[in-house]
DNA sequence: CGCTTGAGTGAGAACGTTCTCAATCGCTGA
DNA sequence: TCAGCGATTGAGAACGTTCTCACTCAAGCG
């Protein structure tokens, strides 16, 4: 009898010294049934008898059988992932927002595939090139600016749907999932104001980039700002002012970057100014810690002194002395339901783009009070 | 002429309405040369002639042509991802050192897929046979408990590396990167004995589990805690009491929970003990920022009634009042040499495992004084 | 009994690459 | 002119699944 020689399963070892798993040819022939019955009752498609069943699943046990994603994904299409495309992802904002996405994914049986895109457009343009070849199902996207619009509609084109979080890239085929930043902005501007304060700094965290439109007389045109969200909250900090008849003055409006220290040194500027601010707003909690690190520099107190308000209700905002009063930003549940929102679209369903405001909080703390008239007020 | 069919590359719709990407086919046909030209081409492998290349990647341009990594892992055996399972990605120490792990990774061309465990043991073993199903080629994990070796040794022995991070798991065949908790303790305890407190209390964060090995008179053994990093860094604290002659006072060590809220009850009740502890070691920052918070409710000051030493140099650990002591880990710098490890590793290296212990800074601020003796010494 | 039906099965195509191998092309040197 | 050689090329296998299709078989029905 001649041995046709069959197609021999390879045993061949791949790459480095990586052990093969057993392909589900080698299931199936252990069961003595075919590779296509196998499949059927591996993967839980068709119909298979239950002796059949038994038989495959007694193998594959036996054998340490692990499912090969790959090759399932080549033929389904659908790699069963999402990827996420954040600025930082030590950034507290971007790293609870990743959990939300990354719950709701798991959740549904979706993996995610995380890329730091450290605000640079050449790596952002790059990292959407590598997920579109890793066919991931969907993408979460935080984009660094709106000059992205082409690449990012390319992908979407390709047929991957693209969620944007917290910031917007106008005229793109995209839903949307972020709060309304122009009124959470104006809401904590005119609580200021209420407490009796007229003269308020902007600490906007922006750069070079930001900083001569940002300077504009009476911050004019600031909500066309581009995909972050500095724009719209200056414009909402601005809208508040003017209904109250104060015009902006552009040098308390600062954009000298996002870190810490950069906001104390903001901070420090600020204060030495003939006509200093009586209250800060600052657009986002490391700011807001640069602002009490640089007030206790200069010996002054808040809010006796200065009075400040931050963005985003971090961990240690209630816990610090004075507890800080914040607008709180539901996070988690931006991340979560641009999760939600990018499934959907990924499940086939075809609508047109959808635009998520989700509400902010207004809690208030001790780290704003009424201003007070300076210097000779001082009961005697 | 009989036209003989040909294989005619499929135009069918997979799945939802998802647009077909243009295949190395396609591309190959538009340029005029077979599909292994066409691959050799735009892969960059085997020789093309300066002819073929232009032809193949001008179609390509011209038809949007996106290599498909999926069935190029099929062939090749990488997939250039690696898998990260930490506990919790909102805890900024793994959102950091994650985001060592995936600047590395990155930089060399691999992609990064993360998933949450939180501290789950079933949820560790089911994202570790997910990434093993999508053939990751290396994991780098934070591990909930040493009684998963069994599962990560088995990964192990199907051909994916793991290097563990922050925590270690005894009898495991893996790289291993982290702090030598134990000294760090010690250090930081020493160090508030130095101040002359000779009541220091240990604020574990350990849960119930943890909570029966802690109570055993002395803390006999702690350092056999298991995969956590409670264990050895208690057998420091209980290293330098001894050492000093000082018996470890069980009442004065808790483990009761992880959060803030958690941190601030303990923090209350060892303060109500006959005879309080006069500094607090807390294991990590969240817990820290409990106690401070706990201090202020009960209208203690910090250090002035109670010193306080933490873990990790939080963001805000330099900028509230008091400033933080703490016991700094290299964070980022832990997950880089995670992902540097595990990538020589894919790339082949065979070799034994290694154990990176990288150096602690005790960084000194005000949260931690010479202890006052109680009471009788206000001077007149 | 013959016909329909449906569950169960296996052969082989398909997915989109890279790899293997043999054939061809264009030169070079004798 | 022709053998020899390396560069270039294309056909087709391979990767490990799922999908399609045709086939078998037993049960149900007239």
């Amino acid at each position: 009898m001649v041995w046709t020689g069959s197609s021999s399963p390879g045993v061949r070892m791949s790459g480095s010294a990586r052990r093969s798993m057993p392909s589900i040819e080698v299931v199936a022939k252990e069961a003595g049934v075919s590779t296509a019955t196998a499949g059927r009752a591996l993967g839980g498609y068709g119909s298979v008898s239950g002796k059949s069943r038994e038989a495959v699943l007694a193998a594959a046990e036996r054998l340490g059988y692990r499912a090969n994603s790959l090759a399932r994904s080549m033929i389904t299409g659908l790699t069963h992932t999402l990827g996420v495309l954040v600025p930082d992802i030590e950034n507290p904002f971007f790293s609870r927002a990743l959990r939300g996405v990354a719950d709701v994914a798991h959740e549904r049986g979706w993996e995610v595939l995380l890329v730091n895109t450290d605000e640079d457009l050449s790596l952002e343009r790059k990292a959407l090139g590598v997920l579109t070849e890793r066919r991931v199902d969907g993408l979460v996207v935080a984009p660094t600016d709106t000059a992205d619009r082409d690449a990012l509609q390319g992908v979407i084109d390709a047929g991957i749907p693209i969620v944007l979080l917290d910031r917007r890239v106008p005229g793109l085929d995209a839903d949307t999932v972020g709060i309304d930043n122009r009124a959470a902005a104006k809401d904590a501007t005119e609580r200021l104001l209420a407490l009796g304060h007229r003269s308020i700094a902007l600490l906007t965290g922006g750069d070079e980039k930001l900083r001569p439109r940002l300077a504009r007389p009476g911050l004019r045109g600031v909500e066309r700002l581009g995909a972050t969200t500095v724009g719209a909250r200056a414009a909402g900090y601005r809208d508040a002012l003017l209904e109250k008849g104060i015009e902006p003055r552009p040098e308390l409006v600062s954009a000298e970057g996002f870190r810490r220290e950069d906001a104390a040194a903001a901070t420090t500027r600020l204060l030495a100014l003939p006509d200093p601010p009586t209250a800060i707003l600052a657009l986002d909690s490391l700011l807001a810690l640069g602002v009490l690190q640089a007030l206790k520099r200069l010996g002054l107190r808040c809010p006796a002194d200065v009075s400040l308000v931050g963005f985003d209700d971090a961990d240690w905002a209630e816990a610090i002395s004075p507890p800080l009063s914040v607008v709180a930003q539901p996070v988690y549940e931006l991340g979560a339901e641009a999760g939600r929102l990018l499934l959907d679209r990924v499940h086939g369903t075809d609508r047109r783009p959808v635009h998520r405001r989700l509400p902010t909080r207004f809690i208030e703390r001790d780290s704003a009070e009424s201003v007070r008239t300076p210097a000779t007020s001082t009961p005697p």
